[in-house]
DNA sequence: TGGTTTTGTGCACACGTGTTCACATACAAG
DNA sequence: CTTGTATGTGAACACGTGTGCACAAAACCA
């Protein structure tokens, strides 16, 4: 009778397993053991416990579970602006990725005094890690973690720091590798799109572009910078273009600035690739698309994914393992740009 | 001493109430008084606990506060596979918009029997809200949700059952629409490219062309299926193309099939707009790429979010406000496929 | 039957917080 | 000096759960 006006009086509560308990004659000790592997309960009654929890709607709040010093399975995951494809592609694989793990990623995007804001929030919940995927953060959040003892793991950029570990792809690597794949090919006035700065991969693949043109005696005919939009790339493209240098090849940062650049050379009725070689960097989905069919880099995003979940479970596993870094290799895709 | 004991044991466990207190000479009381707008404590008082508890790196835990009865700011976000590229663009805005409201996504994506254990498992949190973006979910979701007494909000598709708010941009309007000015435009033999079934919105936009069509006394001379994405809608194309019916109007249930559409018809030196109308819908980022320029229908994806928004406020404030379904407009936006 | 082991279950505590309640102190008014 | 009133503050409870501990009942063995 009490426990009827509680209920309407509070509007209604979540059901609890003292609800359960009372429903089924039984101490809440027994509806918490029903619900826990290897739990002594008698079957039949675990069963019985098991039937009424349904009826009513029962399910145990991880939240109270977890105060009791267990994992909250709860991961913070900030993803940055998201505005090039690239980042949305990872953050939806990543996703995936810790979802089949069964770990529950709480999502945070955008950028500056905002984004700074929403992450303190968000570290006041319990989390087991904060994974930093692309976009940069204050350094003092790396302090923030280590006092409230959150591992974190940093991928796209490397965060130096104790007990933070970093997963990479190889960026400089994988621009050796294309515009040496391009010198082979008998190309020799090369243009370059570059990334914003403040990115970690912008001086990263700039330096690897010129590493490969300098080993062949080589070094940039023209360049101009986007902020890894498509758009960009197309205001870039045409600068570089305006300007009049000849070029016989245009190396850009990522995949959706090269898509930019292809309409403007499109546009001039250049020809790709007999007139001119494009490579992109990435190899987002698009990029096989036949409106485009790039030739680019391979970032590998599902092993990031699966290099992220495995350091991540080894951390869970062993707080205090050194940190570690990793770097991931890239791969040439070529396809008919080049 | 006993203190330093456990901590060690513990493997550094969370810094606590406890512990700022015991630092501060202070009692627990204090301490959350500090964090606590608007209560009763000695302003010097309430200044050096910040200073200490700053120094120890503490915040309240979020998630113990919310056991006391407050909301948890926690939100679930169910995405679907976000395999296209309106589902990838619509939920990181969606983010955005939650995170800025100061609400936290719980972020799940999937399908089939995975996706149902995923929402399943994270409906064990004490969460405010369910949200559903896209992807299909059973229905005995609903039911489970309304025991657990949290409130749900479709977008996408609507969901017929009492107590869910739905948002849903009006499908059959835009393609009404699209139809009718393509037959003011002159044009008479209509191609389509529909979307996969199962999907909400895939009978809907197909039943707009057959719509806007018939008012004018056509009908449809062509027709394919696509699964949403540019791959399927290249493929369908193709299809469509080598059937050897004429078409001058080739109408896509989304913006990604459209785009692998142009392909073919670049492919086949089908000049477009002049041979052939494109139109797609949705107008994601990519629609205004240089590369496509792509004539299309605007799903509001802004308008969606912020009302998806609304919802969530008003919902928290009255939890026994009757359900509501909106429709949002959609707009016809004119570029160079038309 | 008496003793010993196995099995099952309730009580009570811990987790970390917000908040009510009672109480202590200080200070102003009479 | 007494009374009344602000102003702070600590003790105690509630939130919902998992689990150690003690104990009861049943089963087993001799």
């Amino acid at each position: 009778m009490k426990q009827a006006d509680e209920n309407s009086a509070k509007r209604r509560r979540r059901v609890t397993a003292q609800d359960v308990a009372d429903a089924a004659g039984v101490s809440r000790s027994a509806v918490s053991r029903a619900f826990t592997e290897g739990a002594y309960l008698d079957a039949e009654k675990r069963e019985n416990i098991h039937k009424i929890a349904a009826d009513l709607g029962y399910k145990p709040n991880a939240l109270a579970a977890s105060l009791q010093g267990s994992r909250s399975q709860l991961v913070a995951m900030f993803v940055g602006e998201m505005r090039n494809e690239y980042d949305k592609e990872v953050a939806a694989k990543m996703i995936a990725g810790l979802n089949a793990a069964h770990h529950w990623p709480v999502v945070i995007g955008g950028s500056g005094d905002a984004a700074r804001e929403a992450v303190d929030r968000v570290l006041s919940y319990p989390l087991d890690a904060l994974i930093l995927r692309s976009g940069s953060l204050d350094a003092d959040i790396v302090e923030k973690c280590a006092k409230l003892n959150i591992p974190m793991i940093s991928s796209g950029r490397l965060l130096d720091a104790p007990n933070v570990d970093n997963v990479c792809c190889n960026n400089a690597d994988g621009m050796i590798a294309a515009t040496r794949y391009l010198v082979g090919q008998g190309r020799r006035k090369f243009g370059y799109i570059g990334g914003p700065e403040g990115y970690f991969s912008t001086p990263q693949r700039r330096h690897g572009v010129a590493a490969g043109l300098a080993e062949n005696g080589l070094a940039l005919v023209a360049e101009e910078a986007g902020d890894y939009t498509a758009d960009s790339g197309y205001r870039a493209a045409e600068k570089l273009l305006s300007s009049g240098v000849a070029m016989d090849a245009l190396i850009c940062a990522n995949d959706a600035m090269a898509f930019g650049a292809l309409s403007v050379l499109a546009d001039h009725d250049i020809s790709v690739p007999d007139d001119m070689s494009v490579i992109g960097f990435d190899d987002i989905a698009m990029a096989k698309w036949p409106a485009f069919r790039l030739t680019t880099i391979r970032n590998p995003m599902d092993l990031l994914v699966d290099t992220v979940i495995d350091l991540l479970h080894r951390r869970l596993a062993n707080a205090t393992r050194p940190a570690e870094t990793i770097f991931l290799a890239t791969e040439l895709v070529l396809r008919e740009t080049h």
